[in-house]
DNA sequence: CCGCACCTTTGAATCGTTTCATTGGTACGT
DNA sequence: ACGTACCAATGAAACGATTCAAAGGTGCGG
């Protein structure tokens, strides 16, 4: 009943041809007469070959596929970045395998094994704490290796990644176009390079214009209950200390904030007080007035580690770049009045 | 610059040894003498040789590798379910390596061919439309494949799923438990088997209850916005024809509904209105009346989708089994006096 | 001192594909 | 009729790891 694998040769004898021809077929069929390449392709229908890609990669010394390790496959900014990556490999001909470290360090060093082993045409690492040890020893034995969301402090190796700090920047900056003079940051102790980095730009922004003033609110965690906590405290304040406009340093935070001010005090938004968030999760477009938020270009990022890797392979020694987007703004009604919710 | 790969006759001329003495280091450590190990082992790491897994590959004629196709990784039933199929994977000494259809007929096959060539132990596949020509054609060849979320009808492979009706049975008992009688079902027209089962269940739950009535609404999609317009045209009625209890077919549809009841009449949930969605989505702990959901057992049908592919692969004429798990039943504050939310 | 058992190490054969130098044929020009 | 050119097809070598029968070495009992 279950008969071994069909190979080459099972296909070359059943077509009467050697096993070159079979070969050619597969990869030049224009070296091959029409006749032989029909009776080839027959055979192989019949017996249902299926090419032996180890045999294949054995022989070439290479693959046709690239490693991705990313930090979380259900984190929507590694999905749709992986989606955008595997249209992009698979436009040049490439593959592209997922593994998810999901933040630890052994389960990360697995699949670069695994990875390597597979001898895949190079890797793209969102990488778990520090990189350096791994990829120096991948780079050493000739990997190509470009980070993704990080850059590489010594130019090591190609990456892109995002800056925040823009992205903090053009939060305030859009608050402060609306006319907004007392801002809140909500952010959690900053920890995170992330948090500290979009800080950083609101203070910029602010500092900008003379008449603005910034103040910084500690929130136990980034998620919706630490904001809903934030926001219950900021809506019992005397109508006095009400800000005008608050930059959340993610959308979670800023879901929360939106929740407890609206129904605790019955503050309108955006009339009263301008909101907006950082990340633009799916269900910001679907809060009860739609969440302004700041966005990272995901797609393109994942298209351009892609490119980046590939320019990479086809020239080894080809210098390193570190590609840092913009982020983008995305006006939704917690900012802008004309757009208003609930039908 | 660029050296050529490291193989292991290099490791064995380094180390003054055969080959095949190398591989036993590797592959068979206890028939070598520890003095050899060791200088085996030295000159394996100074040269950084890592294996060719194609030539193994090629050698063993398998791998250990599993390929697991999602329809999307964003998803996070998918994404929850692929790290549990990766940890039960590892325990048993191989690897996942995950694809994403994308729903796309096209790149579902692009990775069944991508996998098969690469000769994995077997495939989990979440499919899309019609299973049959596809997984028969590899089931010829000898391929053990395992349906997630999908039952074959015709049980020429196993499967792992979960038993919507069951779902849905549990969810409106779950309201009429509660004291309510006047059920509304919230659910598109049932394309989808999915909402089709839900409501069965439904309906089973309310015929067993003498005095309850069921009610069905019809949304345009399964979205938080859709849901909207449902929960504003539901909190306008008159009084009277006010349901007490809405079971929406998925929990984005419960989040439009809620939004809409409490802004627009201001209905207080759970005592006046007592709300429950199905898939149990991350935000659903964060709403502003935290919603009770219906949950898939996801770690366990991926630890078992695993588990029945490793079964298959070590016995293939075994027979093949249909696994349908029951749904597991979420109490939050949305049907639940007890919690209530917004400090 | 020989034979035997046991342990370590050896090296050739093998997996399935691709490559490429070579062979066999055909057509054409001289 | 012969040489040349070209096209199609051939088949052996190579890729790198694993396997396994055989060889080499050591120690022990008789």
């Amino acid at each position: 009943m279950e008969s071994r694998p069909v190979s080459i040769k099972d296909v070359a004898d059943r077509a009467g041809v050697a096993v070159g021809t079979v070969s050619n077929v597969l990869n030049h069929p224009a070296r091959v007469s029409s006749a032989t390449r029909e009776r080839v392709q027959s055979a192989i229908d019949h017996l249902g070959f299926v090419r032996n890609d180890a045999a294949r990669q054995l022989r070439a010394g290479q693959s046709r596929t690239i490693g991705l390790i990313v930090l979380d496959v259900g984190n929507p900014f590694f999905s749709s970045l992986a989606r955008a990556a595997e249209d992009c490999a698979a436009e040049n001909g490439s593959t592209v395998v997922l593994g998810d470290s999901g933040q630890d360090l052994e389960r990360e060093a697995r699949y670069i094994d695994v990875f390597e082993q597979q001898r895949v045409q190079g890797m793209l690492i969102s990488p778990v704490g520090d990189v350096g040890p791994r990829v120096e020893a991948l780079r050493k034995r000739g990997m190509p290796v470009v980070l993704v969301d990080r850059v590489d402090a010594q130019r090591r190796c190609s990456s892109v990644s995002v800056d925040d700090v823009a992205g903090g920047y053009m939060a305030v900056r859009h608050l402060l176009a609306a006319g907004r003079r007392r801002i809140v940051f909500v952010g959690t102790k900053a920890d995170f390079r992330q948090v500290a980095d979009r800080l950083a730009g609101a203070r910029q922004a602010v500092e900008e214009q003379d008449d603005a003033v910034l103040e910084v609110v500690e929130a136990d965690a980034m998620t919706v209950l630490a904001g809903r906590d934030v926001g219950g405290a900021i809506a019992r304040r005397a109508a006095g200390g009400l800000p005008d406009g608050i930059f959340c340093a993610n959308d979670l935070l800023a879901i929360g904030v939106m929740q407890a001010v609206l129904l605790i005090r019955g503050l309108r938004i955006p009339e009263d007080l301008a909101l907006i968030g950082y990340d633009d999760i799916d269900f910001s477009a679907s809060t009860v007035v739609p969440l302004t938020s700041v966005r990272k270009p995901t797609e393109l990022m994942g298209r351009t580690a892609v490119d980046l890797l590939l320019e990479e392979i086809e020239a080894p020694s080809s210098r390193r770049r570190q590609v840092i987007f913009d982020p983008e703004l995305v006006e939704r009604g917690s900012t802008t009045a004309a757009v208003r919710a609930v039908g």
